[in-house]
RNA sequence: GCCCUUGUGGCGGAAUUGGCAGACGCGGCGGACUCAAAAUCCGUUGUCGCAAGACGUGUGGGUUCGAGUCCCACCGAGGGCACCA
């Protein structure tokens, strides 16, 4: 059976010397010593030969003091505890852990921490719906999880685990909670906000979707309500800035989309008087230079200048009646396409600072209350918007623009650059002088100023739910919001026993009266807490920063650790959280910066998105019913196929298809490698240099490439780079020099440490049949002799017209002349020339060369 | 509608950035071993053609001695933004 030809030896087993090695393997010590059980690779086996030993070895604990290594910070997004592990984390884990363990190898003291996302909504609906608490539901995934995990053979440093949910944990968000509340960064305010009935909680911008819950889908509905806010729209521009330096780093999609969300522009606010108002009303416009074409004037419905300008005037009634209409509409509504502009004239009239023309004003939808100042200029030869609704109420047009085309006719603003006509004094400029003109124009006369704006709005943190941070705050009918003192924290959750956890549009916590009445830590007398919870995304803002220090029982971090280790040099994780987690991490760390906790101004130096495992083209699901259940795959092919699998289907950023992949070839591929660590003859020590010259070549070309590789995310293709090599090592054996050449050894020592990467219980097992001590985790990437990477001969390529038309064996250092004059009489190309003549000759020594012939 | 990304064999995907297209693997085909199968191993596999050869990287044009790679136009797929004044 698997005895090939000659030569094929029975592989004994690692030396003695490895002690606890050798003695925790089973069926190798006993029974084991036949050729049919050494040469068949059983992964049960050795996945339980090699568990325990790691587990004592501990190869990847980064907290030595002393460690003289350079330090890298390979961070993977932590994990939601809704269940075990899925295909999607088995993807994103082996891909975090290539490059881990890849820059352990290269000899850096790698940190990869890994902890738990343990809070919010999904654990608090699924306890309630089997009636169990939330906390030991939790806990019992997170043991889950953590047990899969251990088994998955990442390369964690497991005494830095974290679970948000732990007050250890959670205390340090109510700590930075109040740092912010004290700087006016956290701060309460009443607005219209978010609200998904079917969570029955409030909801960030950030979580509403095409006007649907991020979670589940709903509709979702506005609610005036008062909030908890973190101030992120301080650190707008430094939010947009400082993308500049991630350039290159990260995926430019995630920074776009960025940039989109944050939504600076940049323009001017006018003043406009308004008709029997004192105060004049500030308005924002990207177009101040199209001020000579407004010919009416828009306010929010929903705003409170609305509702002010409509009292006591004849349109008061139509006013209420419509604003109560607009208040009913859901956001999937209101942004309908190709719906009609509505509004309402409210008898009121503004004034146009450049013409003194009376601009009437409405009320209507299409302007937003929360940006800019929810009253706006309409120039309706310009702006799409404002003529289409110009067109509905038979407003006039001024075109400002030059134009082919009249806009009331086509019924399409031009909006671009352009002569500017009818426009006074900015008649005959292009758009940027005449918005620079008109901005000076504006200002010298106290009637307006640069501006710039953002599509960015503050966090709302607050929610009304149970399984979240409480939020430490303490309302007085006195003092009002006062800060739940620092050596008070954590303010721990109140049992989830006898308190009822079904959504019902107010927190479950301030049912708890036992919980919710304290008195007032100022002036003592009796107060009660506030009842919301933490949006969980403050938890995720900053793990990686607990990481670094996760058992410190004084502070939230050692601000010196946290300069030897922060940033994360290299973040792993899905592009779901392009916006949300990473905006709010980025504004974290600066927060932390100004309070000069953190060097650091940007989190995350490096960033990898990795694509989705899909089924048949679409996401596994279960109610699809195309699931396909990690824990299943695992027991038919063992951990190391499917890691190597997964990171061998395509390039880490995109999807994989599980039906196009085949964990079955990549556990022949691995069976095929290891076999070769049973073949090795020559001993340990054995100067490769003596060896067979091709296959050291090969060796160092596997290595070279396969790094490189890494280092530019092809993980596949390193993959592809040491199968290369096996196939190399195999040929050398069978049909070249045997398997008692050095360099046999020394590849297949070279296959075992490239396969560390990607499956680490392979590689183990065939590092101790090579008579080596664990771990292979450890052993080095070899130094790769340059001098073997360049080859004697190359192959010359001869191209007539650009088509190959001949080969030459050629040394490498051979000049142009003697290339040209080589090609030139060659066989090959003399018959393809067929007698014409040459015109020209492009050579590119010593590897191409290009003749051109006449005619 | 606007912006971005992308298009290579039956399939997943390679290609030192302008220099042998299809590395590596899956699948297929042929063979060895076997009573047989599985496993394993060897060979083969872009298309057309018996062959020499021709044609081939979504389509059409262009630049170049030479284009998967650069430029223009178009078509298809995926993603983001979408009343943000």
């Amino acid at each position: 059976m698997a005895c090939r030809g000659s030569g094929v030896r029975i592989p004994s087993a690692p030396p003695e010397s490895n002690g606890p090695v050798s003695a925790r393997k089973p069926g190798r010590s006993i029974a084991g010593r036949s050729a049919m059980t050494d040469d068949v690779f059983d992964f049960e086996a050795i996945q339980a030969r090699w568990l325990p030993v790691w587990d004592e070895l501990a190869p990847f604990r980064s907290g030595r003091a002393d460690d003289p290594r350079p330090k890298r910070y390979v961070l993977d997004m932590f994990p939601y505890p809704s269940g075990d592990l899925h295909m999607g984390h088995a993807e994103a884990y082996a891909l975090g852990d290539v490059i881990a363990r890849y820059w352990a190898q290269r000899g850096f003291n790698v940190m990869h921490p890994i902890g738990w996302d343990a809070f919010g909504l999904p654990a608090e609906n699924a306890a309630i719906k089997r009636g169990a608490d939330p906390r030991a539901w939790t806990y019992e995934n997170i043991a889950t999880q953590r047990a899969s995990m251990r088994r998955y053979a990442c390369s964690f440093d497991w005494d830095r685990t974290l679970n948000t949910c732990d007050p250890e944990y959670y205390r340090w968000n109510q700590w930075f909670f109040l740092e912010m509340f004290k700087r006016g960064l956290a701060y309460r305010k009443a607005s219209s906000v978010n609200w998904c009935p079917t969570d029955q909680t409030v909801l960030a911008n950030e979580q509403v979707v095409n006007g649907l819950c991020e979670r589940c889908d709903s509709v979702v509905t506005k609610k005036k309500l008062t909030q908890w806010y973190l101030r992120i729209t301080d650190y707008a521009d430094r939010l947009l800035d400082d993308m500049q330096q991630l350039e290159g780093k990260w995926p430019e999609k995630v920074l776009l989309m960025q940039r989109n969300w944050i939504g600076r522009s940049s323009g001017a606010e006018v003043h406009f008087q308004v008709e029997g108002r004192d105060e004049p009303v500030t308005v924002y416009t990207t177009r101040p230079d199209t001020l000579f074409g407004a010919t009416f004037f828009v306010v929010a419905v929903d705003s409170d200048l609305a509702a002010e300008l409509a009292a006591g005037t004849a349109a008061e009634e139509e006013f209420r009646a419509y604003l109560e209409q607009a208040k009913g509409e859901t956001d999937i509504e209101r942004l309908a396409s190709d719906r009609p502009k509505t509004g309402v004239f409210l008898e009121r009239y503004a004034i146009n600072p450049v013409n003194g023309e009376r601009l009437p004003i409405y009320a209507a939808d299409y302007v937003l209350s929360d940006y800019g100042t929810g009253a706006i200029m309409a120039v309706p030869c310009g702006d799409q918007r404002d003529l289409d609704f110009a067109r509905v109420f038979n407003l006039p047009v001024v075109n400002v623009i030059a134009s082919d085309e009249d806009p009331a006719e086509t019924g399409v603003a031009v909006n671009g650059d352009g002569v500017h006509i009818n426009s006074d004094f900015l008649n005959g400029m292009g758009k940027a002088q005449a918005v620079a003109t008109m901005t000076e124009w504006l200002e010298e006369r106290g009637l307006g100023r640069a501006a710039k704006n953002y599509r960015l709005r503050d966090w709302l943190i607050s929610r009304q739910r149970y399984w979240g941070t409480p939020i430490p705050i303490v309302h007085c009918p006195d003092c009002g919001e006062v800060a739940v003192p620092a050596e008070q924290l954590p303010v721990t959750l109140p049992d989830a026993q006898g308190l009822d956890l079904t959504p019902k549009g107010s927190s479950p916590l301030g049912a708890a009266d036992d919980w919710a009445n304290v008195p007032c830590p100022q002036c003592g007398q009796p107060s009660r807490r506030d009842p919301d919870t933490m949006d969980t995304f403050v938890d995720s803002s900053w793990y990686y920063l607990r990481y670094i220090d996760s058992r410190n029982q004084q502070a939230a971090f050692d601000p010196e650790l946290v300069r030897q280790w922060f940033p994360v040099d290299q973040y792993v994780g899905g592009v779901t959280h392009a916006i949300l987690h990473l905006l709010y991490s980025r504004f974290f760390t600066k927060v932390m910066h100004d309070m000069g906790l953190v060097d650091a101004v940007e989190p995350f130096e490096r960033l990898l998105n990795q694509g989705m495992v899909q089924m048949d083209g679409s996401a596994m699901s279960k109610s699809r019913g195309n699931l396909v259940r990690l824990s299943d795959e695992l027991a038919l092919h063992g951990v190391d196929a499917i890691r190597l699998a997964l990171v061998f289907a395509g390039p880490p950023e995109d999807d994989i298809d599980w039906a196009d992949v085949s964990a079955a070839g990549s556990k022949k591929f691995l069976a095929r490698a290891w076999r070769l660590s049973g073949e090795v003859q020559a001993p340990i020590g054995a100067d490769a240099a003596a060896g067979d010259v091709e296959l050291r070549r090969a060796t160092a070309r596997a290595l070279h490439d396969a790094a490189l590789a890494v280092e530019s995310y092809r993980f596949n293709v390193a993959v592809a780079k040491t199968m290369e090599l096996v196939n190399a090592t195999r040929k050398c054996i069978d049909s070249g020099a045997g398997a008692a050449d050095p360099a046999v050894r020394a590849a297949v020592e070279a296959v075992a440490i490239m396969l560390s990467l990607v499956a680490p219980y392979t590689a183990e097992d065939m590092w101790a049949r090579l008579g080596h001590a664990p771990s292979v985790a450890l052993a080095g990437w070899p130094e790769v002799d340059p001098t073997l990477l360049i080859d004697d001969t190359v192959t010359c390529i001869v191209q007539i017209s650009g088509k190959v038309r001949g080969k030459l064996e050629v040394p490498v250092g051979i000049s142009a002349e003697a290339l040209q004059a080589l090609a030139l009489v060659d066989a090959d190309v003399q018959r393809s020339l067929a007698g014409r003549g040459v015109k020209t000759v492009v050579v590119r020594a010593p590897k191409l060369v290009n003749i051109v012939p006449e005619g």
